[in-house]
This record gives structure tokens, sequence and C-alpha cells, in this order.
DNA sequence: GTATTATATGCGTGGTTGCGCATATAGTGA
DNA sequence: TCACTATATGCGCAACCACGCATATAATAC
């Protein structure tokens, strides 16, 4: 029940939902995350964090970058319920299509990236 | 979004699940509430209330009570979705069982019975 | 090594939440 | 009318939450 409750919590709060939004689309870095929603990176990365302790999310590293994807392999049923219902619940909403449309152009701020832009 | 967001906040929280687990199994009034989970009266009629505000219940209401159930007819799609999600989380769980179980024998407290019992 | 990046986290703080107590409202029965 | 019930709610408080700031950790490039 405990981490029902916690599911649960994890699912209410804006900016959660938001990240999820775009975790539905694809894997995202934190760097991501906070360009697409406009957010700080301590707010991108602690939301991150309670996804991740929920049991809904999934980390991946990769050099600098921390990577999150949802757990489909080891979400549980009422999970994957729960992430439905959110689904459902953002589909049409005009924010989350307005994010979804950010992340294509989000980038990954890879060092490569940068120098060659700076250059 | 923030009904979405109301709603799951509605559910993040065990006293509230527990209610929603009893109105699962059918319309219930306060006094039954806090019977069953063994709250007081406060507690069962505000945890009623921010479940009824999150446009999750319908408020029936017969001489002194109150009777809440599951608006059925009126969720909106999430909404199914999320009670689907919270019925699965609730399978299999002992304190729900428990709960369904005592719902069997709460008495929802006519005045009839009273003088009934007391004389 | 230093500089720059991405990410995580301790601390403080304003805001929210859950709930007990007391009280108010309202229906019922006599 | 009064007594008793079921329910709702204002107030206050302790606990919790979201988040900004500053800082720490760690990977990369030079």
């Amino acid at each position: 029940m405990r981490e029902v409750v916690k599911a649960f919590k994890a699912l209410s709060d804006e900016t959660r939902l938001r990240i999820l939004n775009l975790l539905m689309e694809r894997e995202c870095c934190v760097c991501e995350v906070m360009q697409v929603l406009d957010i700080s990176q301590t707010r991108a990365s602690r939301n991150l964090t309670i996804l991740y302790d929920a049991g809904l999310l999934k980390l991946r590293r990769a050099g600098l970058w921390a990577l999150y994807s949802i757990d489909k392999d080891n979400l549980k049923a009422y999970q994957v319920g729960m992430l439905d219902a959110t689904r459902q619940a953002l589909e049409g909403n005009d924010i989350a299509l307005q994010d979804r449309e950010r992340l294509k152009y989000a980038q990954r701020l890879l060092p490569d990236i940068i120098c060659g832009c700076k250059s």
C-alpha cells in the first residue's frame, strides 16, 4: 500500500506529468528535460528522481549523461495502469502536445556539438 | 492538467485508497467509512470530500445520511483508468481485504436500529 | 594537472496537506 | 419546542513537499 501511495504521489504533480509525457516519447537526459520544460536543473533532476524512486523509471548512465526512461520491463501491473491513465489524461492536452513538439528540437548537449557551435 | 493532478493527488493517500476500496464494493455513508477504517468522523468526511472534489464520487443525501459512491456514469476515461489501476493495486492487499470484510458487518446507524439495540 | 560539462544533493523556506478539536448545520423523533 | 443523530467546516498545528541557491561529484577535453 505504501508503494502504491508513493506511485500515485509521484504522478500528482504537473512537472512530473510533463516529464512522463516526454519519456513516453523516448529516453531523455536531465538536460533535455530542463530545456523542453524550461525549468531549472535542480527541478528536473529532483523530479526525475522522484519518478525513479516510485519505480516508474530506469536509469542508464552514458558518459556525462543520466538517461532516464520508463522502466517498461519491470513495471507492476498497477503501474502500467497508472501510466496508461496518465497517457489518456494528457491526450490532447495543449501543454503536453507543445512539450512533445519541443522535444524534437531539444539537443543533448554533447561537448562536440557545443564546440562546433562555439567555433 | 490541473484536474488530472488533483485526481492523482486524491489517490495518493492511504486513507483515501482504503475508502475507494470500500466504495468499489458499494455505496457508503460517512459513518460506515469511519467504522470500517476505524478513523474519526472528521477524517472520514474530509477524505470523502477530497475524492468527491476530484470528480471521482457522487453524493446522494438520504435523511441524515450522506451516501457516497463512485460516480461511474460521469467519470472521464482517464479517471476510469486511475480507478482500474487502484483496483489492481489493492488486489490481494491484506488491509484492503480486511476492510472489505469488515464492511459486511458495518451498520448504517439508522435510529430504528439504534433504538432496537438499546431497548 | 585545469576548465567545462552534466548531474546530484544539503540546506533553508514558503506553501500545502492531514487531521484533531470544537463548533455549526441540518434531519429526525418525541 | 428539545434531544439526538450524521455530517460539514473553521482554526491551529505538525508534518511534508517543491524548489531555489550553493555546492559537491564525476566524466570529458585539453
